[in-house]
DNA sequence: TGGTGCGGTTGACACTGTCAACCACACCAC
DNA sequence: GTGGTGTGGTTGACAGTGTCAACCGCACCA
């Protein structure tokens, strides 16, 4: 992705993005601001934390390029995306309350399952991006591993 | 990270790298995969799960660069890349049979528990990358959220 | 009516990955 | 020994990139 070619698809010139953005990196992370409001959004969508967690692997697997951009290197605290990420994490704990309040999930501090859930769902999808879930004799997938960690939480 | 850089900091003139590498990606992947052989020894020296992916944990935090590339968005399957992944997986697998036959892990197929394990480690690795994990009222680590999944699935 | 500022422009700059051409030298077949 | 070949080095070019400076038109408000 240059900077030349949104200004070329945009149909101005190739510095025009400078008018809106101080620099590439900015643009950039507020385009993956907004990807991560959309998985807030996604999951204080949902009441089920198992399905709210399976849709935002499907939407991150959808758009690997913005789901990479979301947790990339940052050389700057962007503060969009700073509120994006509250946001999701506090949807995320809400799910997770709920789930505690249903006896599927075991008591204790909500943000230490929540850290859990949310780390096996991120390292699941970016290791299927990578190609590393696919190979081997038994292929899996981002989707099947939640739900199995999910699963394993309630029975356990 | 720039080619010509390389070849500066070698001593030798901007082009000499492309007598070693077709590209600068292939010579990316040729990094990317020792780091890669580099977590697979690692986990081929210890004998305890929980110890072992503590120690790639550190390394990736280590040398946070490595470790993007090594998962990074690569254009075609380096032969490498792919022999070092293989090296790791297997390791991994031994160990969660180890686990298992020493009863600290519940019984089933251990590519289950291997790639829920590897998520659990990669996810939390790369959000703590990301700087998701330092913030919020409750900051925690890789090391931790390992630890803590592990125990999880000995108690369970 | 005049000034200000915003969004647009062109043109330059240093730097990048990559390619082509050339070169020195070790090494082997004859 | 001599000639050919291949390997690792060189320089020089090319298109393309992010970024900066300067300039410009025009809406808008005092």
């Amino acid at each position: 992705m240059t900077l030349r070619e949104v200004g070329r698809r945009s149909g101005v010139s190739h510095n025009a993005p400078y008018k809106h953005f101080l620099d590439k990196e900015a643009l950039l992370a507020t385009v993956a601001a907004r990807e991560l409001a959309e998985y807030a959004a996604l999951l204080e969508s949902e009441s089920d934390l198992s399905t709210a967690m399976r849709a935002y692997a499907r939407r991150a697997l959808r758009f690997p390029a913005r789901f990479r951009l979301v947790y990339g290197p940052w050389s700057f605290d962007s503060i969009e995306l700073g509120q994006s990420a509250d946001a999701a994490w506090a949807a995320l704990l809400r799910l997770v309350g709920a789930s505690q309040g249903d006896a599927k999930l075991p008591a204790g501090p909500p943000s230490r399952l929540a850290n859990l859930i949310r780390s096996v769902a991120h390292g699941a999808i970016d290791l299927a991006l990578a190609g590393h879930l696919a190979k081997g004799d038994e292929p899996t997938t981002p989707e099947q591993l939640i739900d199995d960690f999910v699963a394993m939480l309630t029975a356990g």
